[in-house]
DNA sequence: CAAATATAATAGTATTACTATCATACTATA
DNA sequence: TATAGTATGATAGTAATACTATTATATTTG
């Protein structure tokens, strides 16, 4: 993504936090490190407590940031997804083929992030490693409904909004490019964690990348008619 | 399923309890209004003094089934794909056609649960909506290579490893069976949760099912070339 | 009937997820 | 430069969670 991204900055639902993050250094500093140490530890061991230790700040302090740490959750995701549409609309903007411009929102979508940008507190890679590993806890909960109400996942839709119209300008016949959208971004995180812990169920692996499975299934169900 | 479930028991691997539920009266009401309390409250809200109180036992005698929540979460699952299982494999047994097989194979495993069976203290009505919206937190843990190695999923891997098998018949050629069956089943549920919380973001709706779905997309994508 | 087993009752601990209060430091402006 | 406002820190406190431990009582079984 190299230098553009400098200027850009992401757009979050201020509802999510109670002090913007980015005013401060202190708030800057809350999102660096929960973000290392929510990877380290998981979203379930981590605590506000425990990042007040590390960044040598308090439990209080953090908490004039955000509510509590699911709204942190939603916070960083948000963000993760902001990056990712920013980068899917950028990348995609001056192709002409509406194929090559699936692919490459495919490509986008579901590769494996391995380059921190390096040009703000937010890892990039760390960040995706969490979107894998903790994104659907911060949606299947009892508050859903409300939070989504709220706006909370507003970002993620839009952006699932956008490959969806992207599939109709491949395929206008085809029926269901809504659904297929969301399941290249929930399934594309999903062959990730397979291929980590659950090595036996994909086939996805060193040489085989969770992109080259889902636009292979993509292309290939897009123009085409069952026939027997 | 009628009848013939009476006789069936699902073996769950037994370091997931303590001691047996199935093996006592309290044992199987532990089961049964757990199922019911966290499809109420989620499994955040549930806790063992809650449902302890709700079945006028006490939390510490539950201890003596279940460790933690956690477990009996897998536990439940664990049951779960193990219905799924034995309703996959007896339906497809006697179905010559391979495309016949993978079809119902999908059917069972995409379909929402709408009949209890009755015949045990399980609702798999209510234990199917567990699935869809707690599943994925059975997994998404640090603890997850650990318990894997313990054997906590065999289940689901089994089932996975069947689903594949049935993809393979279907399409020798196939590159991506294992991904497939994975997203067969996951998806599936996904499209499910997407339905109820978020329409926006599914083509499945009342007319529409993950079933149709899924079934379009499998078999849109085997026994198909790439060509442009 | 005794022994073993299952369950209940009670208490206690460390941690979590906060809220509240007060002190202090730093900052902006009159 | 004094002062008011804002940000952060320190400390304390609460209710709930996720257990563990102990002892009592009830039930089953040999």
């Amino acid at each position: 993504m190299d230098r553009l991204l400098q200027g850009v900055t992401i757009k979050i639902n201020d509802k999510l936090f109670v002090k913007n993050p980015e005013s401060s250094e202190l708030g800057k500093r809350i999102i660096e490190i929960s973000i290392q140490m929510i990877n380290e530890m998981g979203f379930e061991n981590f605590t506000f407590k425990k990042l007040g230790l590390k960044i040598g700040s308090n439990e209080s302090s953090i908490y004039r940031y955000f509510e509590n740490k699911h709204k942190l959750l939603l916070y960083l995701t948000s963000w993760y997804w902001g990056w990712m549409e920013y980068q899917m609309v950028f990348a995609t903007n001056s192709i002409k083929s509406s194929k090559e411009k699936l692919l490459k929102a495919i490509l986008i979508m579901t590769r494996e992030v391995k380059e921190d940008s390096a040009f703000s507190h937010i890892n990039e890679v760390l960040l995706n490693k969490i979107v894998i590993n903790e994104y659907s806890k911060s949606y299947l909960t009892k508050e859903v409904d409300a939070e989504n109400k709220e706006g909370f996942y507003i970002i993620y839709k839009r952006l699932i909004g956008r490959l969806g119209e992207m599939i109709t300008e491949v395929d206008s016949d085809y029926q269901y490019p809504t659904s297929l959208a969301s399941t290249i971004l929930e399934n594309g995180l999903h062959q990730h964690f397979l291929k980590e812990h659950f090595p036996s169920l994909t086939d996805c692996n060193d040489k085989v990348t969770p992109t080259q499975y889902l636009t292979h299934l993509v292309f290939n169900t897009l123009n085409k008619e069952i026939d027997e």
